[in-house]
DNA sequence: GTCTATAGAATGATAGAC
DNA sequence: GTCTATCATTCTATAGAC
């Protein structure tokens, strides 16, 4: 393994192309969605950018992805509910730092809504796996009267959306405080310990 | 008033324009988001609709409003907090019937989020609006704990755009389903009248 | 009031030199 | 692997004929 050679140069590249412009979206916006603000941003030609991704929707589905990964990171593996609530409102919070990406992926999940997007199989595998994981911890939660888990999950997912579009619109909304309450409101359990 | 002249008929056809436009693109989906796109439908070439218009964006803003005008009919005054809920859901239903709407809304509203946009302040102005239509219901929701109605209006609001999301990606989502589950869960008074 | 024609700008993608 | 140059397309907006 680490042969030298162009391929695994050429992936290593990649890399490092899409960890700069997430940084560079976090910190400065997202202004045109264009190849050419990107190549800008992580200082290459637009061409040259497009060497290592076959299209804009390629880059911009990798660059989420991404995201993904170093948020996962972040996010760790829950054990307890409280934990999972924690981990859930760190990645709130963590997202009023990063506004570019914020747009980036309200923007992309719009579009996604057409199947022929490459950006639809993305998000439909993520919303899934996002379920998947806030089900496992769905029967700990106890709400009067019992809701299905489904619905559930499916409304907990819906308000970190939906929050977003508010937030953009009025930096001032307080989308922790907001889920915080939400989990509180749902979850009717006796008051937790501390 | 009713004088012939230039001025009611350009408001008239207006209105008719905007009227044709929500029709063809609840029934035929929202593909290009142009203006050519829309003047297609509507039956005028792009130079003929955008006589009427000052520019793409105002066209659109102007839509979404036509579509408040229409909604808001249906809707009605609503009394009784059941009364508001029952036409909080029977809207969302009408939605699954729309959905070009859904998208053009989404889409609108990812992009308002730049003050610069001519949305921006419209989107301002309905989400304040609905806020302070569901906040004078929110006072008889008696959740457990408390929760602040600022919040839990807010959460209501996310709710539906959330969930607008995940239906484009996949409709068989049930949102009246889901968002009725929320009230229920919500809203722990005793079992309702029949 | 509506059309055709076109200006003018931006974009994604590709060809080809180095 | 990266760049410059260019192509082809798309789109908004406007000018001007009718």
């Amino acid at each position: 393994m680490a042969r030298r050679g162009s391929y695994a140069k050429g992936v290593a590249k990649r890399e490092e192309i899409l960890e700069r412009a997430l940084e560079v979206i976090a910190r400065e916006g997202y202004r045109g969605a264009s190849v050419k603000e990107i190549a800008d941003a992580v200082g290459l030609s637009q061409a040259g950018l497009l060497h290592y991704f076959d299209s804009k929707e390629e880059l911009f589905v990798a660059i989420l992805r991404k995201r993904d990964e170093l948020d996962g990171i972040r996010v760790g593996a829950d054990a307890s509910l409280d934990d999972a609530r924690d981990g859930f409102l760190r990645v709130i919070r963590h997202n009023t730092e990063v506004p570019g990406l914020v747009e980036l992926f309200s923007r992309m999940a719009v579009e996604a809504g057409d199947p022929r997007h490459p950006a639809h199989a993305y998000f439909r595998e993520r919303h899934a796996a996002l379920r998947a994981e806030l089900l496992a911890h769905a029967a700990q939660i106890r709400t009067t009267p019992p809701m299905d888990p489904d619905s559930l999950v499916r409304i907990i997912q819906a308000v970190a959306d939906g929050l977003q579009l508010q937030w953009m619109l009025d930096r001032d909304v307080d989308m922790p405080r907001i889920v915080a309450d939400l989990f509180d409101a749902l979850d009717a359990r006796e008051e937790r310990h501390g």
